[in-house]
DNA sequence: AGCACGCCGACT
DNA sequence: GTCGGCGTGCTC
């Protein structure tokens, strides 16, 4: 028998379940560390791995080629984190680490030899020329008006970078070169960080006042911060009542504590204010993690959040995943929104893992929304979230009025008599309007007319959206398009009759009801270029835009001060959309929309067309903006009676599922489609759908991740698949659970 | 994911 | 006769 020699236990990033052991020969053991990254032989390829734990093995290993890193990238609690996040989402561990490192750190050095250790030229650190006047030295006489202006410069702070020095000065360099010859500046190189906020400054500012609410909320708060375990909150507020303010109080609070800040919001490109109102009110280190940094920026900001150089740090989903220590509280913005879901790839919630993260840390979570998740709002009535609330506008203003319209009875019309009265009296009156729809695009779905064939995309199977713009018919799902056909491609005879409203065809109509009205179009065709959004929201805001048709896009993030009439073109779109959330999110939407209304003191209108009588009980419900109303009366319409909680369930099944399937990723993605369509939309797919994980002897093995809101859903599921498929046998894991719970 | 190995169609 | 198609299997 072999005596055991030293080898470590490496994630590889790779779609792969298992970890892989490898030799670390003698003169490589003292570098050993969980949580660094090396590099090694993989198939005849050198990938980088994460090292995971040190072993003693017998087995012929392959050796290690060099551990990449003097200290771990992850502590061995983030890597816990990341074991635990990879085994509830039945992800591979190494990919998942890979999508909490910044990107590229794990990218192996392409083909050629260009040694190991420098993965990626834009991840290379920076450094940079700083200049100090050297001890004792005095402006000399002589030096030049120019030198004299430089070196009066330097002497003003403690020291200028080159950067700094070239932007005032323009060349400096034949200056500074002659002051460091003389002795009187001293030059030094030093690592730099690509700061995209290094040049800006910002006017502090002070606490603001809070009302009775926020205060009670703050107290719950500090005093959880203070007891120092997990305590997870549930801050429902609504529009307007002062959240952030609660939010930016609480960090106040961790901070003097001693503790660090995490703070997640749904798009941090769409929330600039916040980002701002943190900078001015907190004097330490931020990091924002915005999707629009560039690679090298952003492997800076992660660096000094590892460093302690940070105490908040700011960012969308994957700042979950941010090296930070010492958290004391986690606050999710906007915890209801479905961007903080990652849907490719390692798919994860970033919501749910806020709270896993916060229980491992003994921090406290603060999820706020003005409507929040139904799971939430169960979590809370369960007494597992700590509800606060903030039920008043913190400036007092009340929410508008809200009527609905109903358009049963006018067949073809996109808008009622009364929204048509509305907006001609509002534009008389010299106010401004938004039009809300949830379709872009001229019309919805191309039917024949002779022989009744509907135009569907061929990858993904949903109706054509016909453009006017470039005339042509577009997949909203995989952005397949084609020049739009005159004849039906089905009979070759027919002709295609435009059926559904998108927002290019409201916007026409409206032109022709109103032909003097200034009309403007938002959505994803209309803001597409670097200042597309900020073009359009000019338009409405110095006044030359009277109506606004748009999108969600109009619902989220931007403030508009005139606006006193807004119009839901199709409400039905949204509620009867084929997702058990999809009246959560009807609610969620229409609550933003109606957010947009009022100018000065004067609330402003709201009008919801709708082809459904039930949906009287959203206007009402938003015009009480009561939670219990939004529970009982509008999301249970449908479900009355059902436990809005969620259960998970596991299925491991190998077989030979049929051939259409066998490798396709397309052919399970539609297998599954096809059961959620078959139960109504009560089920959700969360899991590695992409591709089967592996073969075992010629076999495939699937694994397939479902969310069921009720238990007795979840069993009916499994006997799916028992029965559908009697081959794919072996099902394996059932879990049922919370993410908390599952610790 | 890559990257081989392997067994059947149209080419220098 | 060979170049190459992608189906299948493997990577410590």
């Amino acid at each position: 028998m072999n005596t055991p020699v030293s080898a470590i236990d490496v994630a590889i990033p790779l779609h792969l379940d298992s970890t892989y052991h490898y030799l670390v020969p003698p003169e490589l053991a003292p570098e050993i560390a969980v949580g660094k990254r090396v590099l090694v032989p993989f198939g005849r390829r050198r990938l980088i791995g994460i090292v995971l734990g040190s072993i003693r093995s017998t087995e012929e290993l392959k050796p290690v080629v060099a551990f990449l890193d003097p200290e771990p990238l992850l502590t061995t609690d983030e890597l816990e984190f990341l074991r635990w996040a990879s085994s509830y989402y039945l992800h591979p561990l190494g990919e998942v680490i890979r999508a909490a490192l910044p990107a590229g750190l794990l990218t192996p050095p392409s083909s050629k030899e260009d040694g190991p250790s420098m993965p990626d030229q834009r991840l290379a650190i920076q450094r940079e020329p700083f200049f100090h006047i050297a001890a004792g030295s005095e402006a000399h006489p002589r030096m030049g008006v120019r030198a004299l202006e430089i070196y009066a410069a330097i002497a003003a702070t403690a020291e200028l970078s080159r950067t700094e020095l070239r932007r005032r000065f323009g060349q400096p360099a034949p200056q500074l070169k002659r002051l460091v010859e003389l002795g009187l500046i001293t030059r030094e190189e030093r690592e730099v960080y690509r700061d995209p906020f290094r040049e800006e400054t910002v006017e502090r500012d002070e606490k603001l006042l809070l009302n009775e609410h926020q205060a009670a909320a703050c107290t719950a708060l500090t005093d959880a911060l203070h007891r120092g375990l997990f305590a997870p909150f549930l801050l429902h507020g609504i529009t307007g009542s002062g959240k952030t303010e609660v939010y930016l109080q609480t960090i106040a609070t961790a901070m003097e504590g001693g503790k660090n800040a995490l703070v997640l919001v749904p798009e941090i490109a769409l929330t600039p204010q916040l980002v701002k109102r943190f900078r001015r009110r907190f004097d330490c280190g931020i990091a924002v993690l915005h999707s629009a940094l560039s690679q090298g920026e952003r492997y800076d900001e992660w660096r000094r959040i590892r460093r302690g150089e940070i105490r908040i740090v700011i960012g969308a989903r994957s700042a979950i995943f941010a090296p930070l220590d010492r958290i004391g509280i986690i606050v999710v913005d906007e915890e209801h929104e479905p961007t903080y879901k990652q849907s490719e790839g390692f798919r994860y919630n970033a919501r749910d893992l806020a709270l896993v993260r916060g229980k491992r840390a003994d921090a406290v979570v603060l999820l706020g929304s003005a409507t929040p998740l139904l799971t939430s709002i169960h979590a809370a009535d369960e007494g597992k979230l700590l509800r606060l609330e903030l039920p008043e506008r913190a400036r007092g203003l009340p929410l508008p009025e809200i009527t609905l319209s109903d358009l049963r009875g006018r067949k073809g019309s996109v808008f009622s008599p009364s929204l048509v009265q509305a907006l001609r009296r509002n534009l008389d009156a010299g106010g401004q309007s938004l039009i809300f729809l949830n379709r872009r695009g001229f019309a919805t779905y191309l039917v024949c007319g002779d022989c009744g064939h509907v135009i569907r995309c061929p990858n993904c199977s949903v109706t054509l959206t016909y453009h006017r713009k470039g005339e042509r018919i577009v997949c909203h799902y995989c952005d397949y398009s084609l020049k739009a056909p005159s004849l039906c491609p089905g009979c070759k005879v027919g002709s295609i009759t435009l059926l559904g409203q998108g927002t290019e065809r409201v916007e026409e109509e409206l032109g022709e009801l109103f032909p003097e009205a200034r009309i403007a179009r938002m959505d994803r065709d209309t803001t597409t270029g670097k200042d597309g959004h900020a073009k359009i929201l000019k338009g409405l805001e110095e006044g030359t835009t009277d109506i606004l048709v748009g999108t969600q896009m109009i619902a989220k993030g931007h403030h508009f001060p005139g606006v006193t009439l807004v119009g839901v073109i199709a409400i039905d779109t949204i509620l009867n959309f084929p997702d058990f959330r999809s009246a959560e999110r009807a609610y969620q939407l229409l609550t933003q929309v109606v957010g947009r209304a009022g100018r000065g003191d004067n609330p402003g209108r709201v009008i919801v067309q709708s082809l459904m009588p039930e949906h009287y009980a959203i206007a009402r419900g938003v015009a009480h903006d009561g939670a219990g109303f939004y529970r009982e009366e509008l999301i249970f319409r449908e479900e009355a009676g059902y436990p809005p909680f969620a259960h998970l369930a596991a299925l491991h099944f190998s077989g030979n599922v049929e051939e259409s399937v066998k490798t396709s990723a397309r052919g399970a993605a539609a297998l599954l489609c096809e059961l959620r369509r078959s139960r109504g939309g009560l089920v959700e797919i969360l899991g590695p759908i992409a591709a089967p994980l592996s073969k075992v002897r010629g076999r495939y093995r699937w694994q397939i991740l479902l969310k069921c809101r009720r238990r007795d859903m979840l069993h009916a599921l499994l006997k799916v698949f028992h029965d559908g498929w009697q081959s794919a046998a072996g099902i394996r894991t059932i879990i049922d659970v919370d993410p908390v719970e599952m610790m």
